[in-house]
DNA sequence: ACCATTGATTCGTTCATTGAACCTATGAGG
DNA sequence: CCTCATAGGTTCAATGAACGAATCAATGGT
């Protein structure tokens, strides 16, 4: 199939973690994978908002793009211009990434950077991103992004700026560009 | 402190997810930390289990114990030696991979390989760790893990013999040795 | 003709991973 | 006393991946 490179498998694991892992766990990949979920969906809004080497990204979102997380779509015709979007898969990754960014905060002794809410109910989410309060696992769709308190309020880049005001996840993000 | 060599940190990341990730998202790190939930706490359990480069495996103990996630004791004088316990920072990891293993089973289309349940009414935890019958996210030290229908029944390594039987996370390991 | 934008590829340097070999401390057996 | 076995590592050369700067390609605007 895809990549597997040498050395990038873990061989000998029986074991659907390390099957995951083999997948997203190289460097960069869960975090490009985070601002998919964010609404980034190109390829020079992940580059300055990462801060990621050219190369490597253009092999992570065409690994991802094989293994069915993002999916290349043309979105102009006239300057051939594509864009990546999150598929169903990569949205799956959702309560991942959602468990691993709270232990970050919980035992890194950070402050809150981001607050994700139940769009419905404005319920804060628990830890695999369920709504306590409603007591259902929260669609991706549902889940509202909003600014913590710890989070820079004058970023330099224009996508950390975009990302600032409140949003639902998947929702594409409109970038100034200028 | 620890490790945090050039390009292991995601310098310009505001964000849990990627402070995360410069702690456990090595190569090898978040398996170190899965075999350590299942009761692994010899250095040879974890070298014969995972298969990794010995000077690694000493690398990421040595790191995780740095950041609090493992904790070095002596299980015995007169041969010194020493065991690598989790502390409540790493149990706390338990969500992230549990929901990593699930994402692997139901999106690379693998066989159940374990099958994890509520030690005290037996049923299997949902899609975010918690108890269905019971309705509470169910503590780290109550899950029960068994062997799935997918998992070889008869593995060559003595470790994964060991976790083949029923057992509580966090139990330690009794490894025959020999 | 020239410059800007978007989405890349190429390339030399640096860093990390790998696997084999070796080292240390101790105890057991002969 | 000598040797072997065990547990827990360290050292080293070779390979692979990441980094960042430079370059390229297609198009559109002025």
């Amino acid at each position: 199939m895809g990549g597997m490179a040498l050395g990038k498998d873990y061989a000998t694991q029986e074991c659907s973690i390390a099957r995951a892992l083999e997948i997203v766990g190289e460097r960069w990949t869960l975090l490009v994978v985070r601002d998919a979920l964010y609404g980034v969906r190109r390829y020079n809004d992940f580059l300055v908002h990462l801060g990621i080497p050219r190369a490597v990204l253009a092999a992570r979102l065409q690994a991802l793009t094989a293994e069915g997380i993002l999916e290349k779509r043309r979105y102009q015709q006239s300057p051939p211009r594509d864009e990546y979007v999150v598929t169903d898969r990569g949205a799956a990754l959702w309560p991942t990434l959602r468990a691993l960014g709270r232990w970050g905060r919980e035992h890194l002794g950070e402050e809150q950077l981001r607050v994700f809410r139940h769009v419905s109910c404005g319920t804060e989410l628990g830890s695999y991103g369920e709504c306590p309060h409603c007591a259902t696992v929260v669609p991706v769709a549902d889940v509202l992004m909003e600014p913590g308190p710890g989070l820079d309020p004058e970023p330099a880049d224009p996508v950390s700026r975009a990302l600032l005001t409140p949003r639902r996840l998947l929702q594409p993000l409109e970038t100034p560009s200028a």
